[in-house]
DNA sequence: TTGTATGCGTTATCAA
DNA sequence: TTGATAACGCATACAA
C-alpha cells in the first residue's frame, strides 16, 4: 500500500540499457553476466533504489523467505519464560545473516487449532520451529504430518511419526543435579517435578529417581507446573510431609526462587540446613539470594540449531531424528 | 516449494462451476453474490481444501498483511527482558483476530542499519511497532521519516519530528515510588537510577527528584544500566558513600533484585533497615526475598495499544501523538 | 552473454 | 449478479 511509486525491474533496466532479465540475473548474483552489464545495472539500481517485490518473487519462485515460529500455546507465560526468550534469540542470530524473515504464529486464546494449521498448510512459511514447551497438545501430532519443513524443540510427547527436534538430555541433567546434592553429603532429597505433560517435566523426575535408586535412597516427590506457585505450593508440602529434608532438586529456577523464598520463609538457611539445585540457568539463578546453583541448558544455542535445521531441511535434507546436547551443573550458593 | 499442489482459484471456480471472479468475491465476502452461488463455492473450496496464495494477492493489493515489531537492538538481552515479553504478548494478542502476521526484525549483531530500513521501506510489511527500549540509537530518526505507518513504543529520545508512541507516565511513576517510601518515614533515600540515554531511566530519575525535591530532602543518586551487574555495582557504591541510608528507588526490578542481594550480604534487612521500591512489576518482583514493592506499569496493554494504533494508521489514520499511561504502586514486602 | 515470451494466482475493471 | 480480461513484478525456458 505504501511503495506506490517503487522501483520495478522494468524500470531499472530501461535506466541500464538492458533487458529485465539481465537485471533479474544481476540482483540474483548469476555468474554469467558481463562485468561492465553487471555494473551498469547496479548503478541503476543504486540510483533508483530499487528494491526487489518480495510478493512477486514469491509467486514465481514458491518460495516465501520467510519461517515461522510457532508456539501451540495460548498462555503469556511463555513469554516472559527466559526458555521462550532465549530460543528466540538464537533462532534470529541463525536468521539474520539469510534473507528468510522470522513471521511469529501464537495460537489465539480461543485455540482455534485450524487456523494455524491451514496458514502452514497454505505455503505462506516455508517452513515451521515448534516451540512445544508443553507437550501432548493434540495439534502437535497435526503439526508433525504437515506437508512443510518442521523442527521441535523437544520430543513432542505423544507423537509417533519420526520428527526432527533439538533438546538437551533432560535425564542426565537431573541426575547430575541430584548427584552433586548427593557429593556435599546430602541424603533427604526431594524434589519438586515439573508437569508430567511436558517433555522437560518428565524426564527431569526420571533424572531424580536414576540418581536416588543408585543411591538407595529413597524419593521424596512433590508435583509443580513450572510456575512460581505451583514450586511455593509444592514446596510448602514437601516441607510439611518431610520435616527433616536437607536438599531440594527444583526441576526449573523459576520453581526454584519460589522453593528458596518458602525456605527463607520458614526460617531454614540456604545451603546450610537444606541445598537448592534448579534447572535452566535463566536469568532468575543470578537474582535470587543466594544464587542459585542450577543445571545449565544451553538455550541459545539449541534456538540457533532449530534455525540452522529447519534451514537444511529447507534446502531439502531428510532429517527426522531428534538431536540432544548436553547440560552442565553451574555451582553457586544454593547447593 | 511445498504446494505444489495447492489448490487455486482456478480450480475451485471449475468444480463450483462458476468463474474466478466469482470465487474471489467469495473469498473476500463480497456482498453481492446470490447465496446459492455462495454456497456452492463454499463447498467447492472446503472439498479442495483451497487456501488463498498470499503472495499472489499482496502482488495485486500492494497489501501483505503483515507489520514488523523492529527491535533495533542487537544485544539478546532485550528478549529476556520480561518487558519485551510482556509487549509481545499485547502485540499479538491484537493482532491475532486480524489477517495480520507479525514478523519479527531483529537487528543482526553487525549493526547494519541500511538493511533493516531497505527492508521496511521495500514494501514487506504494512507497518511497524518499534520497540526501542534503548534511546539515541541514531537510526530511530530515520525509522521516524519512513513511508511507512510506524509506532513506537516509548517517546524515541533525539527524534524531533512528531510520531505516535505509547508508553508510561515514567515521571509520575517514580515519584509515587518515591513517596511512598516518605510516607512510610523514610527520608534518606537513594536512587539506583536508568541509563540516561534511555526515555525509562532519565524520567525516572527525573521522578525521584521531583519527590526529593518536594519533601525538601538531598539527592543521592547511583547510576545502574538496567542490568543486574550494574545494579550490583551501584548500591555498592552507594552504600560505601552512604552508609546511613533507609531505602532505596531502583528504577527496575531486575536492578532492584541486585540491590536485594546487596543489601542482604551487608546484612541489612529489608525493609526494617533499608526499605526496597522497584520498577516495572515484572515477574521478578515476586520471586525475590522479600517480594519486591514496585511500580507497575500494564506493559501487556501497552503492547495491545501499540498494535491497535498501529492497525488504525495502516487503516489511514492520522495519529503522530503520543500516548501516555499511568502507572500502579504495588505494596508488597521490600517497602 | 543477452533478450523475448510466458506464467505464477490473485484482484479489479468493465461488460454483459 | 456474474464473467472475461487485464494488470501486479518477477524468474526462467528458450532463442538468438
Amino acid at each position: 500500500m505504501i511503495q506506490s511509486g517503487s522501483p520495478t525491474l522494468e524500470q531499472v533496466a530501461a535506466l541500464a540499457g538492458v533487458s529485465r532479465a539481465t537485471v533479474s540475473r544481476v540482483v540474483n548474483g548469476s555468474p554469467k553476466v558481463l562485468p561492465d552489464t553487471v555494473a551498469a545495472v547496479e548503478r541503476a539500481i543504486g540510483e533508483l533504489g530499487y528494491v526487489p517485490n518480495r510478493a512477486a518473487r514469491a509467486l514465481v519462485t514458491r518460495r516465501t523467505d520467510s519461517v515461522a515460529i510457532v508456539v501451540p500455546e495460548p498462555d503469556s507465560r511463555v513469554f516472559s519464560d527466559p526458555f521462550f526468550a532465549g530460543m528466540l534469540s538464537g533462532v534470529s542470530r541463525t536468521l539474520a545473516p539469510t534473507p528468510s524473515q522470522l513471521v511469529l504464529l501464537i495460537e489465539p486464546a480461543e485455540a482455534d487449532d485450524q487456523r494455524l494449521l491451514r496458514y502452514l498448510r497454505g505455503g505462506h512459511v516455508d517452513g515451521a520451529i515448534v516451540i512445544s514447551h508443553h507437550g501432548r497438545d493434540n495439534i502437535l501430532q497435526e503439526l508433525a504430518q504437515l506437508p512443510l519443513p518442521i523442527v521441535f524443540s523437544a520430543r513432542p510427547l505423544g507423537v509417533e511419526v519420526p520428527v526432527a527436534s533439538v533438546d538437551v538430555d533432560n535425564v542426565a541433567g537431573a541426575r547430575t543435579g541430584v548427584e552433586h546434592l548427593l557429593s556435599i553429603g546430602r541424603t533427604k532429597i526431594a524434589t519438586v517435578a515439573g508437569p508430567l505433560d511436558m517433555t522437560a517435566g518428565l524426564d527431569r523426575l526420571t533424572g531424580y529417581k536414576q540418581a536416588m535408586q543408585a543411591a538407595g535412597l529413597p524419593e521424596v516427590i512433590g508435583y509443580g507446573d513450572f510456575t512460581a506457585d505451583g514450586g511455593e505450593q509444592a514446596t510448602l508440602r514437601l516441607l510439611d510431609d518431610r520435616p527433616d529434608l536437607d536438599a531440594l532438586f527444583v526441576a526449573s529456577d523459576l520453581m526454584a526462587t519460589a522453593a528458596l523464598r518458602v525456605l527463607a520463609g520458614r526460617g531454614r538457611r540456604v545451603p546450610a540446613d537444606v541445598a537448592v539445585v534448579g534447572f535452566d540457568d535463566s536469568v532468575l539463578a543470578t537474582t535470587t539470594t543466594p544464587k542459585l546453583t542450577t543445571v545449565r541448558q544451553p538455550v541459545e544455542q539449541l534456538g540457533a540449531r532449530l534455525a540452522e535445521i529447519l534451514l537444511a531441511k529447507i534446502a531439502g535434507a531428510d532429517l527426522t531424528t531428534p538431536e540432544i546436547y548436553s547440560t552442565e551443573l553451574v555451582i553457586r550458593d544454593s547447593a
